[in-house]
DNA sequence: TTCCTTATTGATAACGATTCTCAATTTCAT
DNA sequence: ATGAAATTGAGAATCGTTATCAATAAGGAA
């Protein structure tokens, strides 16, 4: 038998005493359905609300919060004022944010995977992530 | 005569519109008198208020708007919930963060400055700083 | 100067994201 | 089954930030 995304999940949770209840399945398969966006907590309760009206909100940022600190998600701020998430095991990749329009880039780095190893022997850090922003002027702002 | 920070800082406000008033002079003062530390505008309310408590509030918030957008000032943010902000012409650093206590480590990394002229060609953007963030679990955390 | 237009301000209300509270429910180990 | 602990949903509370607005200050033209 294979062992799924879920399970991983699962068992990353209970060997922290946490539960993988119907919520938060219901949470992370949100999560993993839209891997390539950067979801708010609103976006995950909007979504579930379709399908499972009964979740509240509380338990979505409850959930995100167990997610955030075992690294299975990647929080994520834009200075926006909001906290936006990702799962973390999708490709890496970093952001250009524009200072004016606001507008953002994204693009990816194999140099920063060689930086993360120096610096984790460097100062005893077990590294699962990582969010590199440039901020600067867009073509059309500059 | 010799051009010192303020004035530059002057020259730049007024080259979009923007007046150097004696707030946003105190404001301005505060960030350059603490660069070494990531001030909130709360903060920086509570140290004004010491010697010029007649400066509101709003009026922190709107200047470090302006500072920002101007990229005098780099708005960052830890996932607090709260914006923090630092002089933007201070050496470049980055930050391991950890997930668990949220201890934050500063390096400098000249790689990055390399990458950053890269991009800043590959996308036309006109790059004025940049925020590197890496995320995993410190020493005594693990 | 004086007038006029515009920018800026402080106080406070409003907003919105997130967290807290708490009683009810579910889960797990026994 | 049973008891302890974890989890939940609803809504209140909190807190950082933004919007509103009337009053004030600043800069340019005459």
């Amino acid at each position: 038998m294979e062992t799924t995304e879920m399970d991983q999940i699962r068992s990353r949770l209970e060997d922290h005493g946490y539960r993988l209840t119907p919520q938060r399945m219901r949470i992370v398969e949100a999560v993993l359905a839209e891997e390539d966006k950067h979801l708010s907590a609103d976006d995950i309760y909007t979504i579930l609300r379709e399908n499972h009206p009964e979740i509240g909100i509380a338990t979505v940022y409850r959930t995100l919060e167990i997610l955030r600190e075992l690294g299975i998600v990647n929080q994520l701020t834009f200075e926006e004022g909001v906290s936006r998430y990702e799962y973390s095991a999708r490709e890496h990749h970093h952001h250009l944010v524009c200072l004016k329009c606001g507008k953002v880039i994204e693009f990816s780095n194999d140099e920063l995977e060689r930086l993360e190893q120096k610096l984790a022997r460097k100062y005893d850090f077990q590294i699962v992530g990582h969010h590199l922003k440039l901020y600067g002027y867009c073509s059309l702002c500059q």
